[in-house]
DNA sequence: CGTATTGTTGACTAAAATAGTCATCTATGG
DNA sequence: CCATAGATGACTATTTTAGTCAACAATACG
């Protein structure tokens, strides 16, 4: 549970690369940016679709192309973010049981508002951090992280 | 990421069970606990010892046998049954990267302080929630967790 | 024009984690 | 002593994750 994917991670920090670019600066190319971030190429490359569909980077073809953030760094959540690459999370825990049909409290469980709760709160905070918070270096992030929140 | 596994699921549901055990019942054995269920035998049987080896459940062997609850309910934490059965979530993220040698970002990493703050919320949340707060309908249970967090 | 460069698509494979099973053993009450 | 129930460890099947491959499409530049 609550393990982050590689897909995930690999998404935010390339995302970040692109957050820390200068406005007016060229899109930075797949290659570019997988080898900035020491990750595989091709991977990289499904994960700026999926983040292209998403509407969170845009990107330009053929030579001198690449991909930029589609909107200001401080205008993209983390929880937009991480709601594109991990789906979320929790809400499906009683649907796959219910289907499986091996769950005797479909009615009435008392279990089920933990992980409600829980999905709540770890939404709210996730919405309230963007990009440009975390173009920073890791103390000042941590710092402003628990003021914000 | 954050998908509850059927072990978590299963396990907290046989703890719920055992929790509304009155107390001085005789312990319920796994053939029960299953049946009550409608999971897994042999599953439930792997859980249990799980829990009891964390201490949560105790168990009496031969006829008449059985398991019941190691604690009373209001000292079993969700924290604690969760720890047990999912392990600790996020923590393992950088680790993992770094191993790979595939982060740029061992020293620096700007995005580790998301999942430390998501992560300490998140069980700052679980571990003031007991299994005794969820003995009662979902309604009640959802008011109660509202409430007390 | 045409070709090198870059994004686009969808299918594919390998590895790891999850979900669940099996066989065999030990303890206990009747 | 035997039926009942827990204890243990290895095993298998399924699903998810991680990552690759091949063929195509657009664009800038000479």
């Amino acid at each position: 549970m609550m393990k982050v994917s590689t897909k995930t991670e690999y998404g935010l920090r390339c995302l970040l690369l692109l957050a820390k670019q200068e406005v007016g600066h060229e899109a930075l190319s797949i290659t570019q940016i997988a080898a900035r971030e020491r990750l595989p190429k091709q991977y990289v490359q499904q994960i700026l679709m999926r983040l292209r569909r998403a509407g969170l980077v845009k990107s330009i073809r053929g030579t001198q192309g690449g991909f930029s953030l589609a909107k200001p760094a401080a205008e993209i959540s983390i929880g937009a973010i991480l709601r594109d690459l991990e789906g979320i999370p929790f809400q499906h825990t009683c649907d796959n049981f219910n289907k499986k049909n091996n769950c005797g409290h479909l009615s009435d469980c008392s279990i089920r508002p933990v992980w409600q709760m829980i999905s709540q709160r770890l939404w709210d905070a996730l919405d309230q951090i963007y990009l440009h918070h975390l173009i920073d270096d890791e103390a000042t992030v941590g710092r402003t992280l628990a003021v914000e929140l």
